[in-house]
DNA sequence: GTAATCCCTATTAAGTCGATAGGAATAATA
DNA sequence: TATTATTCCTATCGACTTAATAGGGATTAC
């Protein structure tokens, strides 16, 4: 299941993307417009930020924006950042590798022969949707 | 990611599926090739069983067995009884439909939009894998 | 100088997961 | 019949994670 923390940064990165100008948007905005504990989005933009997706701007009438184009964010790297790996096990993980310990081969285990398709597949769809493609 | 539930039950008939023979196996003796704690195999072998995919033999020599051939156990059928649902969001779940409370829309929802495309994707590389396939 | 906003750290409540415990029921076999 | 090996079932526990909350500091517009 995908986390809420990921849901919601994929929202708000929809919100402040389907804003189009470069104004910064108030997280007050758009917690009350999608209906997320704004104290929750806090962290989650700020994390946003410091994975460099977002700017801000600090003060009155500050907020955050899109640092990028949608059409140059990549939801491989979105997902990555908001919800870790996109393998479903680490043996297969490309980015966070770890061996199983209880897997003494990988080449014979049915599972990572599995997961390395579905891992695959997944991947393909993230690198085929950029910000823009998902905010149309 | 895979819970180790899932993980261990693959695991288990992969176990079962490369004996071949239709003779009742162990829990013991999966647990410890396998390097899977015995009493938690137990209640996912049970689950297997009541869901249909193994029978069991109660008793001296007892054991589980497949009750269908390898190449007919797809692996959309076990991984919903093991993982649940599919879909990394109730409202794309095609077994699981749930509405999300947060959502208006689902129609204008990016996130509704991209975990489609991830559903459909995974649901196809489990769809093209039998028990035979990754038991190979 | 005041109000609005982002920034940062800490804490908490609830839920889930993996594992463990203990014994009941059943079947093979000596 | 007694013994042993096995599945069956329920209950419980500790560790971890998640989503949310709290409180105040820093910064900027006006």
């Amino acid at each position: 299941m995908l986390s809420k923390k990921t849901k919601y940064g994929l929202k708000a990165l929809t919100y402040i993307a389907r804003k189009g100008n470069n104004e910064p948007v108030q997280i007050g905005e758009i917690a009350k417009n999608e209906h997320i504990s704004q104290k929750f989005l806090e962290s989650i933009l700020l994390t946003l930020r410091k994975s460099g997706f977002l700017g801000s701007k600090k003060g009155k009438h500050g907020g955050y924006y899109l640092i990028k184009k949608p059409s140059d964010i990549l939801m491989t790297d979105v997902m990555r950042v908001l919800e870790g790996p996109i393998a479903l096990v680490s043996c297969v993980s490309l980015n966070f590798y770890e061996k199983c310990d209880d897997c003494p081969d990988e080449a014979s285990c049915s599972v990572n022969k599995l997961m390395i398709q579905v891992r695959d597949s997944t991947l393909n769809v993230f690198k085929n949707n950029t910000l823009e493609d998902i905010s149309r």
